[in-house]
RNA sequence: GUGGCUGUAGCUCAAUUGGUUAGAGCGCCAGGUUGUGGCCCUGGAGGCCGGGGGUUCAAGUCCCCUCAGUCACCCCA
């Protein structure tokens, strides 16, 4: 038998009702901040990502899918998104507009990783990118703009926590990774052997390290938060201030590390408290200060963030009772067709059809029973019965599955009699 | 990429120490008089027991390989 791809899954039924629950939400609250949608390409150079992400990041380095095109250049299913829409900006010179440019995004991404709960090879993200302003302001209110949707996505704000911290700059950054790099090379011994790669590799990256050895390293590792330039220092500041006033609840992670090569300052996690496994970081972030610049355009400050749809129904399946708020469509008119009178039958359904009316059936003209039992099963509430008689006298019988009862209803008023049903 | 667990009807699961035509519940389809749902009865369809190889007189059951799912490592949304 043929099955999907290792990896990926198909989404109908239930599943697709939050996947579109999660869009339309993200959508509605998207506008209110001001974003536009922007919709990149699947496929991207493999460049653009080796440039863009990084390329000793574990994403580049093994997880992409990645093909030749017929003329030996290297393409690839995008991983994560913020790549391609810089692309984009700097590909359409949106720099040279009035003001910010503020896009949100959702879509597939692909990383051919080994799957668990919460983490897939096609999965799915919904996120936004910010260019034009290194303001703690904007960085606080794209950090609100996620709290809002997960509120409006029901997912409790007691179920998760704000993690927020500072990458430093290209100023301290250097001097910190010295000071780390240091540290962690006298006490090399004490650590696990990934890190002991990590130390000449990706330095941050020990220190967010589960192996219980490395710990008591990692505690008194020096801290980028606690090596920051002043300016870094300040905007940090800042941004707490602004978190303060609009009431965002956040916790500094001295430990926090985001795993793409273009942070700079501020980064963020929003980190499910249960039910979620080891995969619990449902929306993470930050500012990337300097890769318009390094994919070729001008310099330009931006910030941006990420959330896993798959992740986020996670989350609010979790507490059951909040899916409720998912306003299903009603299903209302279901027509019984005697099979005797299929022509009549047809050209009435259509009708209702063309006049706005939800209308469905059976299509086979099977028994009464097995009509009517569909109808039921179906979940429809209201049942148009269209049988020799009726159509004989130019009525159509009506009956309402909540009381049982019927009515005959002349065929010359059945729209509007349904409109007001 | 590494490790643990799992793999029997559409779904959830049974199948004694290896032993005849692999079962149940739910779901699906049909019928329970002449044109009527929900409950209830009755009947029916539907399984290469994930795939391949091996041991055996005999394998759903034991062994090996493989594929897939799942959880964890890792990584990340």
């Amino acid at each position: 038998m043929l099955n999907t791809v290792k990896g990926v899954k198909d989404v109908f039924d239930s599943d697709l009702e939050l996947f579109r629950f999660i869009e339309n939400t993200f959508v509605k609250i998207s506008q209110k901040f001001g974003y536009s949608e922007i919709r990149t390409p699947i496929i991207e150079y493999t460049e653009l990502f080796k440039r863009g992400i990084g390329e000793t990041t574990d994403i580049v380095e093994k997880e992409m899918f990645t093909m030749a095109d017929s003329k030996g250049r290297t393409i690839s299913l995008r991983p994560e998104n913020t790549a391609g829409v810089v692309r984009a900006y700097i590909e359409h010179g949106l720099f040279n507009n009035a003001g910010l440019s503020k896009f949100f995004y959702i879509g597939p991404m692909f990383r051919r990783e080994r799957p668990q709960a919460g983490r897939l090879r096609q999965f799915h993200q919904i996120g936004c990118e910010v260019f034009g302003a290194n303001s703690a302001m904007l960085d606080a209110e794209v950090i609100i703009y996620a709290a809002q949707l997960l509120e409006n996505l029901k997912i409790a704000s007691a179920n998760f926590e704000i993690q927020i911290s500072s990458v430093g700059c290209e100023n301290c950054r250097p001097q910190y990774n010295k000071k780390l790099v240091d540290y962690l090379t006298a006490e090399k011994n004490k650590l696990c052997e990934t890190c002991n790669i990590r130390i000449y590799k990706n330095p941050l990256r020990v220190l967010d390290c589960k192996e219980e050895r490395c710990q008591s390293v990692i505690v008194a590792a020096p801290k980028i938060i606690e090596n920051l330039c002043d300016d870094c220092n300040i905007f940090f500041e800042e941004l707490q201030g602004f978190l303060k006033i609009a009431n965002i609840d956040y916790q500094i992670n001295k430990r926090l590390v985001r795993g793409l090569d273009y942070y700079t300052g501020t980064v963020f996690e929003f980190v499910c408290k249960e039910g979620l496994g080891a995969q619990n970081t449902i929306l993470a972030g930050g500012r990337y200060n300097n890769l318009v610049k390094q994919l070729g355009g001008p310099h330009t400050p931006a910030v941006g963030w990420a959330a896993g749809i798959e992740r986020l129904i996670l989350a609010l399946t979790n507490n059951k009772s909040d899916i409720k708020n998912i306003e299903n469509p009603v299903k209302k008119i279901f027509i019984v067709i005697d099979k005797t009178i299929k022509k009549q039958g047809f050209e009435i359904f259509c009708n209702l059809r063309n006049n706005g009316i939800d209308i469905n059936c059976d299509y086979e003209c099977k028994s009464f029973k097995s009509q009517f039992r569909l109808a039921n099963k179906l979940k429809y509430r209201y049942v148009l019965i269209l049988g020799e008689e009726e159509a004989k006298n130019e009525n159509i019988k009506l009956k309402d599955f909540d009381c049982g009862c019927e009515t005959i209803i002349k065929l010359s008023e059945l729209t509007t009699k349904l409109k007001n049903l």
